[in-house]
RNA sequence: GGCCCCAUGGUCAAGCGGUUAAGACACCACCCUUUCACGGUGGUAUCAUGGGUUCAAAUCCCGUUGGGGUCACCA
């Protein structure tokens, strides 16, 4: 076989040699330890939990380094591509403070674009006509049909499936046969033509995993489709080598290719970057565990923690703490300090799957969420709910006087204590609703009708809205004694039979009357915030509620 | 099923041959308190298993078990 031939069969006219590219995409000019990094997503619109997690140690590792982080854009199917999803990728990626330094959409240094893999074909065809013309790849005339059934076959005689060694049927194609069915006009792919035994396994040193077996690579693989588009394995071995990427951190899932990526940067004579396989997120699924699912597990999307209104760094905080275990240590020891100055490292990351437990995530999103100023509480709120609230949420900002109250009482701000009580903007927005709609439905009293409304009456009757917070209480108190409430907790603790109840349970009547709630705040200030005509409604209205 | 990865409480985990086996979340109890939240104090709970190596093993080695990933003209 004349593989020079072929090859200009195959890919007629001039290519420019490797040299040229060597030339065209020269090595980065960085610091020694420098590390370029990439997030190389698919174009599909759908970014998720995963993604952010790989992007955050991608980030970290680039920049804290000193080196470069870029997107290139995998966009070699073309059935998943959807329109938007860069700009809907870098959107969602900004909201957690994750910054490319250069890439698609993005600009910067222009020495290594294009990132769009559809703009780089004339690379990858550069590069497996010269395969083709070393004998290292060679056109494949297999349907869709004969390789299923390919694989049918093998499975059924339980060997192991794909394309390769005897079941590589148009390796061994005399030159007559080649020649015939590409003058037919046969559709073809061009596949590795591979050296690789499995049988033998080579030491291989993982930035996360650390030292593990790999064994080497028999398959036959696709590097082109029949439509002249590189497979997602031929386009990584080329641009990561012109990209000039130092570091790959990938999710696990990719472990399993590393044998085709190994064997695809020897032939083509690149060298290998460092790779660094990061541990899968899980989810806890009855009695077993799985990787988040995108069809099952809502949380998984990026857009979940939008809509719920989590504050992004809560988000961060959380993915650092995964992916490097002394993160936490230091954070709770440095609350105040960016996190950029957090020194993240590739040999922290763990190794073993993360069972992602929202739990944890909520209890950091309600410590950061206490964190913030007055000012940076309201935008926050503000922003999310004109993108995700109600129309009536939005409506409270129209009262913006009484919002900040609402919100300084309720978050604690500008108090000795703030209250860690919200998770999310959702939840903080509907929390503060009482304060500009009055309760449709009331949580239950723990009292007869008729205790209630005698009680709301008394308190009514010495109700002045000019009183400070401890004449207020003690009249609270007055009236609790009045109505066989005990006044003070301790008599009340020390002999309950006495009593028939004691002023908390009367100020949980108040409460409900006017919140409609059982837990609040404090009841005084939210009194002042409403004013005494709305209480006395309020209160009223809470009366005849049987 | 083949191959690869992983294995400390319910969860995230520290640990790197000698520790009373950290810490955080969750949970429980108590304290503070007009409720809730915050905060404080205390508590329950972990080295999957069997063999080695060693004076000494959570730590090193091998097997077993369990879990996960992957086996496309998808990335």
């Amino acid at each position: 076989m004349d593989h020079r031939a072929l090859a200009e069969r195959l890919f007629p006219g001039e290519y420019p040699p490797p040299e040229f590219y060597e030339q065209k995409y020269p090595p980065r000019d960085l610091p020694p330890h420098a590390e370029v990094t990439r997030l190389a997503p698919s174009p599909t619109g759908f970014i998720h939990l995963g993604n952010l997690f790989v992007a955050i140690a991608n980030e970290r590792i680039a920049h804290l380094s000193g080196g470069v982080l870029y997107l290139r854009i995998e966009d070699t199917d073309e059935k998943r591509k959807v329109d938007g999803a860069v700009e809907a990728v870098i959107k969602a990626l900004e909201y957690f403070d994750i910054s490319f330094d250069e890439g698609a959409e993005i600009g910067g240094d222009e020495t290594y674009a294009p990132w769009y893999q559809r703009q780089r074909a004339e690379i990858y065809r550069a590069f497996a006509k010269r395969l083709v013309a070393q004998g290292r790849a060679y056109p494949c005339f297999c349907t869709e049909e004969e390789l299923s059934a390919l694989r049918e076959r093998q499975t059924a005689n339980k060997e192991i499936t794909g394309y390769y060694g005897k079941y590589a049927k148009c390796r061994d194609l005399s030159e007559e046969e080649v020649y015939a069915k590409l003058d037919a006009g046969l559709p073809y792919v061009i596949r590795l033509r591979s050296e690789g035994d499995p049988e033998k396994k080579r030491k291989f040193r993982d930035a996360v995993k650390g030292e593990i077996a790999v064994p080497e690579n028999d398959q036959d693989i696709v590097i082109l489709k029949s439509d002249g588009i590189p497979t997602y394995h031929f386009a990584h071995a080329i641009d990561d080598h012109f990209m000039r990427t130092t570091l790959v951190i990938r999710g696990e899932e990719w472990l399993a290719s590393l044998p085709i990526h190994i064997e695809l940067f020897e032939t083509l004579g690149f060298p290998l970057p460092r790779y660094g396989h990061n541990c899968s997120l899980m989810k806890q699924d009855g009695e077993t565990r799985r990787k988040l699912s995108k069809r099952k597990d809502p949380e998984l999307s990026l857009e979940f923690y939008r809509k719920e209104g989590y504050y992004p760094r809560a988000v961060k905080v959380y993915m650092l703490t995964l992916l490097n275990s002394d993160f936490e240590e230091w954070y709770l020891k440095n609350p105040e300090r960016p996190l950029e100055e957090f020194s993240f490292k590739v040999g922290k990351m763990s190794k073993s799957g993360t069972l992602f437990d929202l739990d944890k995530l909520n209890d950091i999103s309600k410590s950061e969420l206490s964190k913030l100023t007055e000012e940076e509480t309201f935008a926050f709120l503000k922003e999310w709910t004109e993108e995700f609230g109600s129309d009536a949420q939005k409506g409270y900002f129209g009262e913006e006087e009484k919002m900040r109250k609402a919100l300084a009482l309720c978050m604690g701000i500008g108090g000795k204590k703030r209250r860690k009580d919200f998770v999310t903007a959702s939840q903080a927005m509907r929390f503060i609703e009482y304060f500009f709609e009055r309760p449709v439905r009331r949580e239950p009293y723990r009292a007869t009708a008729a205790c209630v409304n005698a009680l709301l009456t008394s308190f009514l009757q010495t109700y002045d809205p000019a009183d400070d917070a401890q004449v207020w209480f003690a009249k609270v108190k007055a009236v609790a004694a009045a109505h066989g409430y005990a006044a003070e907790m301790k008599d009340y603790k020390a002999d309950p039979a006495a009593y028939m109840g004691s002023v908390a349970d009367v100020a949980e009547m108040l409460r409900i009357a006017v919140t409609g709630r059982a837990n609040t705040p404090d009841l005084w200030t939210i009194m002042q915030i409403l004013g005494e005509e709305e209480v006395r409604i309020r209160i009223g209205e809470g009366m005849n509620h049987e």
